[in-house]
DNA sequence: AATGCAATAT
DNA sequence: TATATTGCAT
C-alpha cells in the first residue's frame, strides 16, 4: 500500500514518510467523520489506509525497543464507537489552512483535560466528533454560497474552567470515570452529586430557580451518559439524566443542556462544510 | 409525562 | 455574549 520502494529510501526515512502519511490521514479521518452519512466509503476507504499503514509501520518496527512511534491512537476507531461529544466551539479565524501540516505533538488522547493547559490548543475539540450527523442540511445546494457568517467568538459553553482563582490544580488528572463513590472534584464547583435535600433554593427574588452549573465534572457525566446512549440525537433526556446518578439533576436541566449540546453540534458541522468546501 | 424548540432571564 | 430556565406545542 505504501509507495515506497525498498530498497533505496533510508529505513529511518521511510518510517517516518509512513508516519507522517498516517497522521495525514487521520485529519482527513477526522474531517470527513462529521460526513459520515454523505460519504460513507470515503471514510471506509481512509480508515483502511490508516490501518494498513499502521499495519506496516508495527511490523517493521519491532527493532525499535520502544513503543511511542505507532501506537495506536485508538480514539477514532470507526467502530462506532462513539466519542467525545462536543468541546466548546472556538475557531479562532484561520480555519482552513495550518490545520492540515504541522501538528503532531498532540495525540488524540481522551481529552479528559481539564487541566490548565488546554487553553489554546486551537482546534483541538475540533478532532473528536461524532459519527450522527443530522439530515437537514439547510443548503444543499451550493448555488448559493450562503454567505453564513459566522460569529467569531461563537461557541457555546466552555466545559473546562477557563476560570479558577483558587486552587485550580489540586486534581490535575481525573481520567477515571469512577462513576461510583465519585469523589472527584471537590474544590469549588461542588454542585454536583453530594447535593442531599439541603436545597435552599434560594428563590430571593422570583420563582426562578437557581442556575444550574454545569461543572466540568457534571458535564463529563453528562458525555459519558451520552456515549453509552449512543450520541446526543438518540439520547433522550430522561435516559441521559438517569445514567448520569447525578441526583438533584432536573429532567429539564438535562434537557436545556442536551439542547445546547445539539446546537453546537449543529454550528460544528456547519464549520466543516465551509471548510471542506 | 417526556421532548424539542424557542423565548426569556441572568 | 454565553448559557441556564421557562414556556409551549407535540
Amino acid at each position: 500500500m505504501m509507495m515506497f520502494k525498498s530498497g533505496d529510501m533510508d529505513y529511518t526515512q521511510k518510517m517516518k514518510r509512513c508516519h507522517e502519511y498516517v497522521e495525514a490521514l487521520e485529519e482527513e479521518q477526522k474531517k470527513i467523520q462529521v460526513f459520515q452519512r454523505e460519504l460513507p466509503l470515503c471514510l471506509e476507504l481512509v480508515t483502511q489506509a490508516i490501518e494498513s499503514c499502521r499495519k506496516e509501520l508495527s511490523e517493521s518496527s519491532e527493532h525499535v525497543g520502544g513503543q511511542s512511534e505507532c501506537s495506536e491512537r485508538t480514539t477514532s476507531e470507526c467502530g462506532g464507537a462513539v466519542f467525545e461529544e462536543f468541546m466548546p466551539i472556538k475557531w479562532s479565524s484561520a480555519s482552513s489552512d495550518e490545520t492540515d501540516k504541522d501538528e503532531e505533538a498532540e495525540k488524540t488522547e481522551m481529552m479528559t483535560n481539564e487541566n490548565n493547559d488546554g487553553d489554546k490548543k486551537k482546534s483541538d475539540w475540533l478532532r473528536s466528533v461524532q459519527l450522527w450527523n443530522q439530515s437537514p442540511d439547510p443548503q444543499p445546494n451550493n448555488k448559493k454560497p450562503m454567505v453564513i457568517e459566522v460569529k467569531r467568538s461563537a461557541g457555546a459553553f466552555q466545559p473546562f474552567q477557563k476560570e479558577k482563582p483558587k486552587a485550580a490544580d489540586s486534581q490535575p488528572l481525573i481520567k477515571a470515570i469512577t462513576p461510583t463513590s465519585t469523589t472527584t472534584t471537590s474544590s469549588t464547583a461542588e454542585t454536583v452529586g453530594g447535593g442531599k435535600e439541603f436545597e435552599e433554593q434560594k428563590q430571593s427574588h422570583s420563582n426562578r430557580k437557581q442556575r444550574r452549573c454545569w461543572s466540568p465534572e457534571l458535564h463529563r457525566r453528562f458525555l459519558h451518559a451520552l456515549q453509552q446512549l449512543g450520541g446526543s440525537h438518540v439520547a433522550t433526556p430522561k435516559q441521559i439524566r438517569d445514567l448520569m446518578k447525578v441526583d438533584g439533576l432536573t429532567n429539564d436541566e438535562v434537557k436545556s443542556h442536551l439542547q445546547v449540546t445539539k446546537h453546537n453540534h449543529f454550528m460544528f458541522s456547519l464549520q466543516h462544510r465551509f471548510i471542506v468546501l
